[in-house]
DNA sequence: GTCGGCAAAAGTGTCGACACTATCAGCCGT
DNA sequence: ACGGCTGATAGTGTCGACACTTTTGCCGAC
């Protein structure tokens, strides 16, 4: 069937090397070192990079080297600007169309999350993008649900993965999340995207405080183009929205 | 400075070509023949056609040819919830952030442009996407900013041109910005952005109504690849959304 | 006459080489 | 010594050719 090409492959790959932190924020993309690497030829590389870009995970000009966008809280903001107007939308929309099954299930995944939150704190992060993804599709339509699942996503995890914030929210986010799952399943449209917008801000908040230092221009750490260094200090620490 | 690359002239000449209806919806993108024609190699056609597929104007699969979008109601209503979503919220941050000069300053340009409709019903087209641009550039968000007046943009634009929306909407639109403004003005985020979610809203009703047949999956018109055919009707009708 | 398989054609994916542009080091003049 | 200029260098943009996939048209079997 669809046989996947190299160009996908290599954007599945470069979004790996973006997330595991050896392509940091503002490290630069070289076309040639990266075709070596992946054992491919430019085409694919060039190709891959330019889906990134689409993506805004990587910035560019028409003659300038490419470069993994950087955490400026301007950026981070806009971006959860466009959170809170998108998925309050999409919750709204999820209020009004979600089938009275789809919200009891939802609502049991998120119960037995939470009894288990206390012992295992990892899985309830992954739970709780499972909450924000099923809601968002729930709204059943294809340009959000690709919008805030897709790009935004990607974004998302970049942000939470080079922010230091701690993990208080986790316990908040249930309760929160719990109120927006009430309001849906009483048809309350404009509670629901309310709450949605009021959670997201919220998480908007405690991400920003938690920003690293604006990338320090102290010309001291001069080497983080192409080699494989910085490793992360928690490996795997995600963050509830 | 910025030298214009190969690929973004194709990419806007891409564009043009559909907005023209040169290539009407569903026509396939041949990459050789379009280079041919461009007079340049496959390679800024390919980077080309990749970007178009990224804005949504063409939709793709690995190894299959890119076709121009169809105009599914289904797709237009979730451009429209979009828009919605994003362009009231912008309305919303206007009516925080615009200053009391360019709120005057609007109001001023509404005002001038309605007086001229009467006579020229096609500068009050362009005024009223004048309109929608500058409430939303006063959001301050470079993100919502590149998204509607780039991709989203795009599509509305193509949109506007195969749908036969009369003109009626022309007269109303400008008592609703007026409302919007006034709101803006007023200070009343909530309103503000209320108002425009209805107006578009309205407008997506409009030009849906108006949308042309579901294009008749009769096999009669098996000509609409490569040639240059199917003049528009009216060559440059656009709408007030 | 219709259906299924097969081969040619059309089209996209990938590659390596060449052309053009930006960056940086060193040189010259002041 | 400092600023501007000029090469060399690194990197991106473009090209034409080849490999792989899908589609299409044809042929024979049922």
């Amino acid at each position: 069937m669809h046989k996947a090409t190299l160009g996908d492959d290599v954007f599945g790959r470069l979004l790996d090397l973006i997330y595991s932190g050896e392509l940091p924020p503002g490290a630069e993309l070289n076309e040639v070192a990266l075709a070596e690497r992946f054992a491919v030829s430019r085409g694919p590389v060039r190709e891959a990079v330019r889906r990134l870009q689409g993506v805004q995970l990587v910035s560019r000009a028409p003659f300038l080297r490419a470069r993994v966008i950087t955490l400026e809280p301007t950026a981070v903001r806009e971006l959860f600007e466009v959170r809170e107007a998108l998925e309050g939308y999409a919750c709204r929309l999820a209020a009004e169309l979600m089938t009275d099954d789809e919200i009891a299930a939802l609502m049991e995944g998120l119960e037995a999350n939470n009894v288990a939150a206390g012992s295992q704190a990892r899985i309830s992060v992954a739970a709780a993008f499972d909450f924000h993804e099923r809601v968002v599709r729930a709204s059943r339509n294809r340009r959000i649900i690709d919008a805030l699942c897709g790009d935004l996503y990607h974004l998302l995890r970049l942000y939470r993965r080079w922010s230091g914030a701690a993990g208080e929210r986790k316990a908040i986010a249930y309760t929160e999340h719990r109120q927006i799952l009430l309001a849906i399943r009483a048809r309350d449209a404009d509670l629901a995207e309310s709450l949605m917008r009021s959670h997201i801000s919220r998480a908007a908040e405690n991400l920003v405080d938690h920003l690293p230092p604006p990338a320090a221009p102290a010309a001291d750490d001069r080497s983080a183009a192409s080699g494989r260094r910085r490793r992360a200090a928690r490996p795997d620490l995600h963050e509830c929205h």
